[in-house]
DNA sequence: TACACTGTAATTAGATAGATTACAATTCGG
DNA sequence: CCGAATTGTAATCTATCTAATTACAGTGTA
């Protein structure tokens, strides 16, 4: 019923999940929270609002300020990256796949 | 016994598995196989040699081109990504992890 | 030897992350 | 209600990265 990857819609952005969840059960600021992270509130700001993507450092971050693991965070946005690149169809047009028979290998 | 992140090896490469597996298996050269996927040779010879990191973008050629998922490269580079990330150790020290107590939400 | 393939370098263009600063709007506690 | 805190946003700057193109030297190998 639900394919993973295919033509479905964007998939969660790590920043929905510190809006909707982390900040407010948290009941810190945007600005306390970056403070705790050791980045500027802008960084947080942006993050909270998708205007950017979840960067390795910033998934290292969060994973010490949460006590959790970077790969979580790195899950979600890797899924919001591949689902962007497959937007652009007309880029792929070119490609061309290998013949199943050479692949046998 | 093996911790998944911690003070590990590099992961592999991506273009690691390009070099010493799939290209030598298809007896493709690098030009050909640039070719299949629609990009430059160089772009080819820079990820072969771990110049670079393997984008969202390639990792949906390399699915077309192998006829496999994007998610495979997109995890490999993941990994890389975060063990990059973890050695600038000196970044985080400004870290403050949040007291266990609040986390308990 | 001639040709194909490869590693590399330089250059260019376009994206992106992150810091800093600034300002207007909104929220909220006293 | 008012002043302070918080927030959204914009502009600017630096640094980094991907990818294309072009070029050239080395290494094969038929």
């Amino acid at each position: 019923m639900k394919s993973l990857r295919d033509p479905k819609r964007r998939p969660t952005h790590p920043g929905a999940v510190l809006r909707e969840d982390i900040l407010p059960s948290l009941g810190l600021t945007q600005g306390q929270f970056a403070e705790h992270m050791g980045v500027s509130r802008l960084t947080v700001s942006e993050l909270v609002h998708e205007k950017r993507g979840l960067s390795a450092e910033i998934a290292v971050r969060l994973a010490m300020v949460l006590r959790t693991t970077p790969e979580t965070w790195m899950r979600m946005q890797q899924a919001v990256d591949l689902w962007e690149a497959q937007q652009d169809a007309g880029k792929f047009e070119k490609v061309r796949p290998l013949p199943k028979a050479l692949l046998a290998a």
